[in-house]
RNA sequence: GUGAAUGUAGCUCAGUUGGUUAGAGCGUCGGUCUGUGGCACCGAAGGCCGGGGGUUCAAGUCCCCUCAUUCACCCCA
């Protein structure tokens, strides 16, 4: 073994899996249209600075796992850790704001220098969508259940929804002062970690994992007695129009989420088939990005998912299938000669002109062989030509599941394919 | 970035207290069957035992380093 190997967590997607990633993208898109939303691509590269501030120093993302590199003209670029900030940036930059509300869908790599693991990788890949314009709670119940509708296509259905509000600017900074008050003042309970993040990223500590934070958070201050009017009409309109529409979401205040811009509603979508990686989903509003990058001031909500986990998941809710390596096709083409073979080329390509999957195998072996491999790979008919069709201009068209045979004329294997595939 | 486990054929895995030429099943390819599959039987290809160094008469096996994966922490998708 002394190939080259791919990069350290990162990885190929291979046949027959890539099938499964053609079907997850075909349902992200599916969905995300019937939703209302338009997609947007954006580079894979983009300048520093658009992560620096909208995600915020102090953050792990910006602060250890970012790609950054100075390119030949100097300047500094980091392979894209998320999706939002440059959304945003594109936004910005095409006067998109115009047209409000502005509903966007996204799909593709994003990169984190982090040490992997299962369901954790260097280049990830996300699809999410961004609401632009919408201030209400629509807005966030809508890209709430637009996640779960995806989930629902591609087959996941054990997982976990949970919301919470972290009120806006004016309440939240009450609220943080209170939080912080309290773990001074108790802060020879807390670990290590959270010590520390007391000073950079107090509001962080309410999703820690360790045993002592957990128990003394339980004595803390929580946000809902510091939501101001406003925030909490919002959230628990939200909560109602998530009961209306039948999806099932579990109040945690401790869910705060990773990056600086949230504001208001906060969401995550775990399930605990994954692991120590168990989040797949996580998203809420930003009411203040657009406007701390530049732009006006403009309500946003947004969504990100991991296609790699709902992959993962997918598969677990499946169970594992066997494949032989082989494409799967309807139709397959038996050719005994190389006479044969040059007389069924074009018939195969008129099949395939009329969108029936076909294929045909040119190593010329024995016929048992091609056989077998075509019944394997899971194909409907083969269509055989040797000596005896030649010299009749006919073909015979064999069903591989009742091995049933019949022989017709070589202009009919068309029409007559055509005719049984579609039933 | 911290701690731990594991790396043997395309895949899943055997390989004893160090001891001839490293094995099996599945898969692949060929044959039994000069033109009709899934079964059966026979055969073949495929390995620097993750990589490097060391101990030893002798290393897949013991020691060190390194790379990768997995698990947990951290963090998140």
């Amino acid at each position: 073994m002394k190939h080259v190997t791919a990069p350290r967590g990162t990885f190929d997607v291979l046949p027959p899996e890539s099938a499964e990633w053609q079907e997850l993208e075909r349902v992200i898109d599916e969905v995300c249209t019937r939703f209302g939303y338009q997609e947007i691509r954006t580079p894979i590269f983009e300048s520093t600075d658009v992560f620096v501030k909208p995600i915020g120093e102090g953050t792990d993302i910006v602060d250890k796992e970012m790609y950054t590199f100075t390119d030949r003209g100097g300047r500094s670029i980091t392979l894209r850790p998320e999706l939002t900030a440059p959304v945003v940036r594109a936004v910005l930059e095409h006067n998109l704001l115009q047209t409000l509300p502005l509903k966007l869908y996204y799909r593709g790599p994003i990169f984190r220098y982090e040490r992997p693991q299962k369901g954790r990788y260097r280049q990830a890949h996300q699809w999410g969508v961004e609401c632009f314009g919408a201030a209400g709670p629509e807005a966030d119940a809508e890209i709430i259940a637009l996640g779960i509708e995806v989930m629902k296509a591609i087959g996941i259905t054990d997982y976990r929804l949970e919301i919470n509000s972290l009120g806006c600017d004016a309440c939240r900074h009450t609220y943080r002062e209170a939080l912080v008050g309290f773990l001074r003042n108790n802060a020879d309970r807390l670990s290590e970690t959270s010590r520390e993040r007391l000073e950079r990223n107090p509001l962080r500590i309410l999703d820690s994992k360790e045993q002592r934070d957990i128990d003394l958070l339980n004595l803390a201050p929580t946000m809902d007695a510091f939501l101001c009017q406003a925030c909490q009409e919002h959230f628990a309109t939200l909560r109602t129009l998530l009961e209306r529409m039948g999806i099932r979401a579990l109040h945690n205040p401790h869910i705060v989420r990773g990056l600086d811009y949230y504001t208001r509603t906060v969401f995550e979508i775990s399930s605990t088939a994954l692991g120590a990686q168990n989040s797949v989903c996580g998203g809420g509003r930003y009411d203040g990005l657009v406007k701390s990058m530049g732009g006006p001031p403009t309500a946003g909500v947004g969504l990100a998912m991991g296609m790699d986990r709902m992959l993962m998941l997918a598969r677990s809710a499946k169970g594992g299938e066997a494949h032989n390596g082989r494409p799967r096709v309807d139709v397959v083409f038996v050719a005994l000669d190389e006479a044969s073979a040059l007389t069924l080329v074009p018939v195969m390509h008129a099949v395939r002109a009329r969108h029936i999957s076909a294929d045909m195998d040119y190593t010329r072996r024995h016929i048992d062989k091609q056989l077998r491999a075509a019944g394997d790979s899971g194909a409907r008919y083969a269509v055989i030509v040797g000596e005896d069709e030649r010299h009749s201009a006919e073909a015979t068209i064999q069903d591989l599941a009742t091995r049933e045979r019949s022989r017709i004329a070589l202009e009919g294997v068309v029409g007559e394919l055509a005719v049984r595939l579609r039933t």
